[in-house]
Order: C-alpha cells, then sequence, then structure tokens
DNA sequence: GGGTGTGTGATCGTTTTTGATTGACTGAAA
DNA sequence: TTTCAGTCAATCAAAAACGATCACACACCC
C-alpha cells in the first residue's frame, strides 16, 4: 500500500473513532510501525490529525453521536483488533467494481476503511456504513429504504418490494450475534427481518464473526451452515467448531489479529 | 495504445478511485511504466491530476463534507438569512407527531434546525437532512431507498415500487430552482424525478423559496402552481408574483429575515 | 528509398521510501 | 527505588520508485 493510499485510511480511521493507537493502524493498512509513525508525523505537520502517545488523534472529535451511536460505538471496542483484521480479509475478497451487500454491524462496520480505497458498488441498510462510505470514499453507494433504527443502526423497511429486492450482489458480507451447528443466529428480531431480506439477494454469503461467536447461542436462527461459502474469523477458533464448518463445506479463513497474514482451509 | 486513450484512461481511472498507482495504470492500459509516467508527467503539468510517489491522485479527493451538507454548491449558501427564517416558518406549521416529507435541497436543510427539538415523523430522501436529523434530534427518521447522488446530494431508486410508495405525510415541503406562473422549475432531471416520485404522497404541498427564485427560469416543469398549498417566501415578492400565487389559489407565508415575525396573506 | 520527428520500451544510476534493529525515554506497577 | 512493558527516534540496509538516457519502431514527408 502507498504513501497516499495510507494517508487516506488513517484519515478515515481517526475520523470514525476520535483516536486510534499505532498499532491498529499496522493491521489496518499493513504497514511497519515505523512506516506508520512517519505518516503520523507527516499528517500531524499538515495539521490534518494530532499526534498523541501511542497514536492520533481527531483534529475535531465528533462533537456528540447522539444516543444513535452509544451503543454501537460501545460494541465496537469490545475485540478490535480480531474485528479488523476480519474486516480486512473481507475487502480482500473484492475487487473494483464488484457489486456487494454489507449488512450492518460492528464487525461489518470496519470493513469501511480498507473500503477507503475501493471503488465497488455498495448496498448497505447500515446509515453509519453509508455514511463513512460516501464522506471517505468513492465508492458508489445504495441505501435500503425505510425506517431508520436508532438502536440496530440499520434501516428497515416494513415493505417488501423496495429496492432491496432489485439489488442483486456478488457477495453479502454480514456478522453474526453466534453461530453454531444450527447456523446463523441473531439475538434481535429486527435483525433478522433485515438480514432475511438480503441474504437470498447475492451469491456468495460471507459471514463475519470472531472466535468467541462459536461459544455464543441465541435465540433466533437465522440461515444454515450450508448457506454460507466463507467464512471469516479469528485464530480463536476451536478444531472442534472448524469441523463443523468444513463438514459444512464453508471456506473458513483464518486471521491472525496481530498481522495481515491469513490462513486458508477448506 | 495511443497517448489521448491513455490519457482518457488514467483520469477515468484516477477519477473512480482516489489513488491509483503505475503498475495498475501499466495493466490498465498494457503500456510500460516509462510511458505511464510520462502520461502522469503531462497530465499533471495541465493540472488535471495531483502526482504522489507511486501513482496519482485525483485533484479533488472525497470531501470530508461536514454535517451542513458542504457539497452543496457554494452560491447555494448566498441568502442564508432568508432561508433560515422560510425554514423556521415551515417548521413552525408541523406538530410533534406529523408525518411530514422533506425534500432535499439547501433551503429545506435549513429545517434541521428548528426540527432539533420536535418529534415529527420525518420521511426523506436527502442523506444530509437525515443524518443530521439523526444525530441531533428525536424525530422518527425514514428513508427512501436507492443510490446516493453525491452530486444532488439525495437518494434515489430507478424503481418506482419502494417505500416511497407507502410512506403518505400530512405535508411535504420542498423547495425549487424557479417558479413561475407555469409553476415549479426545476434544472436537475434527477430532482425532478426524485420529486415527482413524492409530491403525491402528501396532502399538502408547501414550497419554500426565497423571493430571487421568482426571477429564475429553468428548463423543466416540475407541476403547476395550483398543485401548491402554501408558499413561504421573503418581503422581496413582488406584487405581481403575489398576485399570480394568489390567483392560483396558493397560501402566501411572507418571512422576515431579520426576526422571527411572519405576515401571512390570504 | 532515405531522412526526420515522435512515441515507446528498456536499462542504469540515483533518490526516496520502507522495515528491522537498537537504544533511549515514559509511565505504571512491584 | 527497580523493573517492565510500551512507545519513540535514530540508524542502516534493502526495496521500490524515479529520472535520464539510449535504441528501436512507426508514421510522415521529401
Amino acid at each position: 500500500m502507498h504513501e497516499t493510499e495510507r494517508h487516506r485510511v488513517i484519515l478515515s480511521a481517526v475520523e470514525d473513532r476520535a483516536v486510534i493507537t499505532v498499532i491498529d493502524l499496522c493491521n489496518l493498512t499493513g504497514a511497519s510501525e515505523a512506516t506508520i509513525r512517519r505518516d503520523i508525523s507527516s499528517l500531524d505537520a499538515q495539521q490534518k490529525v494530532r499526534r498523541v502517545r501511542g497514536g492520533v488523534e481527531a483534529l475535531h472529535p465528533p462533537q456528540f453521536v447522539g444516543l444513535a451511536g452509544r451503543t454501537f460505538a460501545v460494541n465496537e471496542m469490545l475485540r478490535i483488533k480480531e474485528k479488523q483484521a476480519i474486516a480486512r480479509a473481507a475487502v480482500e475478497l473484492c475487487e473494483d467494481g464488484d457489486p456487494i451487500i454489507i449488512n450492518g454491524g460492528t464487525t461489518t462496520f470496519q470493513m469501511v476503511h480498507p473500503l477507503a480505497t475501493r471503488r465497488c458498488q455498495v448496498f448497505t441498510n447500515s446509515f453509519p456504513i453509508a455514511e463513512h462510505l460516501l464522506k471517505h470514499s468513492k465508492n458508489t453507494i445504495m441505501l435500503s429504504g425505510g425506517a431508520i433504527y436508532r438502536e440496530q443502526n440499520i434501516i428497515l423497511s416494513p415493505f417488501d418490494n423496495d429496492v432491496t429486492r432489485n439489488f442483486y450482489a456478488r457477495r453479502m458480507f454480514m456478522g453474526a450475534q453466534g453461530i453454531g451447528a444450527l447456523g446463523l443466529m441473531e439475538a434481535d428480531p429486527l435483525l433478522v427481518q433485515s438480514e432475511t431480506k438480503l441474504i437470498s439477494q447475492a451469491d456468495e454469503l460471507v459471514v463475519l464473526v470472531d472466535s468467541t461467536k462459536f461459544d455464543t447461542r441465541s435465540s433466533l436462527i437465522l440461515c444454515g451452515l450450508e448457506r454460507i461459502s466463507t467464512l471469516i474469523t479469528d485464530e480463536g477458533i476451536s478444531d472442534k467448531a472448524a469441523s463443523v464448518l468444513d463438514a459444512a463445506d464453508v471456506t473458513v479463513i483464518v486471521v491472525q489479529a496481530g498481522n495481515g497474514q491469513n490462513e486458508e482451509v477448506a
């Protein structure tokens, strides 16, 4: 990744969260600490960000992110390293021009940073994802219509015949509350409704879950494992979970939270 | 591939993606690195792109659009006082709980500030309006689905059977490029398409136009004056324009830019 | 045909950027 | 206080990108 490209990603990331560490930026860009530090020095000299110990800080931190972002923001900080690494691997599956669906969620939200330098056709039901991509990228953005649910941070229409049905993508990316032999699980009926609408609109279903999700059970089954084409997770995945996924013919990509190297399993 | 052809490809590529590397351009055009570098030098000298190490950068990278929808044309920020007074009068027509439609535009955008303390059901096709209300108010927000058009700052679906058709409001608020005896006029076909979809979804049509719009002619007629229920404008309105509106049975509200007092005419 | 000019690709030396290493510094805990 | 982990700046070698140069190919004109 080149200097200009890195600078864009850094600005994108620091806009999203008021502060971000050097290490996080290394994971995000795949560059070394030294390079990131040099980038930070440069951006700081340009008055684009403020340098702080450990990383960078936004020059103008977002004033107040209403109650809309609160639950999102708290969720976002958990296992952020893993989520970023997983999201980065997800974006690496995409090529410029690809039509993709990104379902709302904290893991999928991390895709916006590596997407900053891409030019895909992104369909999403997430207002924050659309907002960020609109401001920090040149991707084509399509939004599902409907009411904005502040708590879940998604847009959902009660009607079936909306624009959602007319967008067909190569891949759909989504997170989940939990995953097990029974399939993908969610806790919120609203999310299930939203995801069910989208899930049939793509060739491949790519699921982004950190390894803790394999231990999580939830009440609502969204779809079976056989619907999943690819699953991206971190090293914490157990052999047992891996074998279950393998039996269901799911391609599993295991990312290492520390560096950018991934390991693919049949 | 010839020089001019390559230049076109390079400009197209760099417009799509904010940055692109020399190597990428080599693959794209089939030319050698040396040739691409020469092309870049030439385009940079022509101020068509900015040269950066490793490749090229678009001259105008995706702006960091602030909350106020900074991509609105600069000249639209003129007459801001009048627009604010007009928008304030428009919001005064609304009561908590009212379902309303706010069409995208620089005048209607000014409604977001007085709406901050309201709790209406707002349907809009404007991303900046939705963004601001989501963050700074407790209104219920519904969004039309479709692609986000960056230049016009609206969301528009090419399909007719989207969520738009299922929302029916008491009032629809909209601006216009110009207004005359023939009716409301717009310059952008995309806006016409978007507004036409919404215009039939409300009981009353409320038009927000500062008085300069009465002198403006434009190419596309959106609807006749008889469709307008209420028009809000500033003191600059001429007697002639007022009589035309009166003849079409339009309720005219004249606001004073300086203070909050309005004057209503039959 | 030969001469001319432009555009192109390859090569080579130079400059810039990058990643790893080292040692110094900071802040917190033992 | 010492210890320790994290952060940072400086340094250096490798890699990448660059600019200059030269040779070849092609079109054009005489």
